[in-house]
DNA sequence: GGCACCATACTCGGATATAAACTGTCCGAGTCCCTAGGG
DNA sequence: CCCTAGGGACTCGGACAGTTTATATCCGAGTATGGTGCC
């Protein structure tokens, strides 16, 4: 009744970033099944395939099919930013996108572009872009030096985790 | 096929700000009713309506029925921020909100709240907070100066752009 | 014993249903204005 | 001529459908593997 709609992010992007982080801390060359990721922190595992395909596509993920398949890290931790993951999953869009409004209000809008002039629309753009500076200035890496730092028995618990798992 | 989903701010945002700062160009008192604030647009009218209450019940505007009646700014437009007509539209919670996934996953998790403690929960907070951060320094007496500084006839025009519309 | 072939089981990949949210619309409650009647 | 009461019209306010988007699921195409038969 109160908030009448709300602006939110899917939930495949916290999917997204916590599984790749645990990609992380496999061997390299290593690969988990979306079978195993999904049973991790048991979630649907046919829609969480679905998010990773997404990070296939943007070249976060590498994909082997067949037995002794599954995902793993296309690219280093220090080269994947959280920004990146984001964008694979949300799109590439901007949250906000300008409809010209202004267009359709009085006066004269003869070969003026107002996605780039309105104010209003300057306004919104500057503060997404405050926001995709501060995720793209985290990288994988970085999470996992954090999460170590704080608990080093992470790693191993991962690890063993994904091991343990039956599918 | 290639982007999943994405994260879309509600267009009526773009319509509450650009009705807002129009708003600041009327006298002090005077009212628009929501047939007017549409038309000048060319927007369905009961839909616009519906933001408007939404505008109102944040106190961002005042409504006044019957006759002469109509919506006005209920502060000054230096005390109402861009942010501010974001969080009304779209409601107080952040677009990202944490599920707490690694509850979900192995280890012991007792009394602990990830929402706060989770390294990944924390980046986009910090982001989003970034981005709050951009919204709540612009307020709308900016946006109207930035506007009268670049085009001065703007004033008049929807001022009496208001006048003449036949509802 | 070594090698090549084949059947098998396992994996990802995209196409397909279901649920939720946004968008759009309608009608009723409340308020102010204008008018008409009386003092 | 002024005041007052009543009717009417106009406005917002919340309750009600239609359409797009996100969520969840299933089955098929492709591949490495392991076994088997042949040389």
């Amino acid at each position: 009744m109160f908030s009448i709609q709300i602006m939110r992010m899917s939930e495949g992007v916290e999917w997204a970033l916590h599984e790749c982080l645990n990609l992380t801390w496999l061997e390299p060359g290593e690969a988990v099944t979306a079978a195993r990721l999904a049973k991790f922190y048991e979630l649907p595992a046919a829609y969480l395939n679905k998010q990773l395909q997404a990070l296939a596509r943007a070249g976060i993920l590498e994909s082997t099919p067949g037995p002794r398949g599954g995902f793993r890290l296309a690219r280093r931790p220090e080269d994947i930013t959280v920004m990146d993951v984001v964008a694979a999953i949300e799109g590439p869009e901007s949250a906000f996108r300008c409809q010209e409004l202004v267009r359709r209000g009085p006066g004269d809008h003869e070969g003026v572009d107002y996605r780039k002039t309105c104010s209003i629309s300057q306004t919104m753009r500057r503060a997404e872009l405050a926001w995709r500076r501060e995720l793209a200035a985290v990288t994988l890496a970085d999470l996992k030096e954090t999460v170590e730092t704080r608990n080093p028995t992470v790693p191993g618990e991962v690890r063993r985790g994904f091991a343990r798992l039956k599918v």
